[in-house]
DNA sequence: GCCAACGTTGGC
DNA sequence: GCCAACGTTGGC
């Protein structure tokens, strides 16, 4: 099993909008390392941390799961959608989105500047400088602590 | 709103 | 294949 971090504009989707459609289709990444990490990497059971990006505060929300392999994302065909991409095709889709599902959110979120407070979170990718990848690999050690760290 | 960091595009 | 110009991300 794998463990990810997923960001995500609360704006525009947020932990809370997840709980009440308890799945979703993780549209709209139009980022080939992001891509590559859905369609090869992610399968059923992965644990993913949820991240508000430009929130305030940034931090970790809660805890979703990847519920489905990925599949072509629908909105690359679709010429209203700004995430519309005139060189995919039906038969040739470009890009690719995992269904990712509601686990829990948090009792309280875990900011940006608490993960930066803690040295033992300090080798998270998250944190490094100019890590703007919105789909990243998480190692166990971290994603556990940071379980036990949220119910703390 | 600013801007550093990074990714993508396109001319050559 | 290089790299300048441009666009985007996302914290602050």
């Amino acid at each position: 099993m794998n463990y990810w971090l997923m960001k995500s504009e609360p704006d525009v989707f947020s932990i809370d909008q997840l709980k009440k459609d308890k799945t979703t289709w993780w549209t709209g990444v139009r980022n080939y390392q992001a891509r590559n990490y859905m369609m090869k990497d992610m399968k059923p059971g992965d644990q993913v941390l949820f991240y508000h990006s430009n929130a305030e505060p940034p931090g970790i929300a809660g805890l979703a799961e990847i519920t489905k392999l990925a599949e072509a994302d629908l909105e690359q065909f679709d010429k209203k959608s700004q995430y519309f991409d005139p060189k995919a095709t039906k038969e040739k889709p470009i890009w690719f989105c995992v269904q990712v599902g509601f686990v829990k959110k948090w009792p309280q979120m875990i900011s940006l500047q608490e993960l930066r407070d803690d040295p033992s979170l300090k080798e998270m990718l998250v944190l490094q400088k100019g890590s703007r990848l919105s789909i990243q690999p998480v190692e166990k050690k971290h994603f556990d602590y940071l379980n036990k760290k949220a119910k703390a």
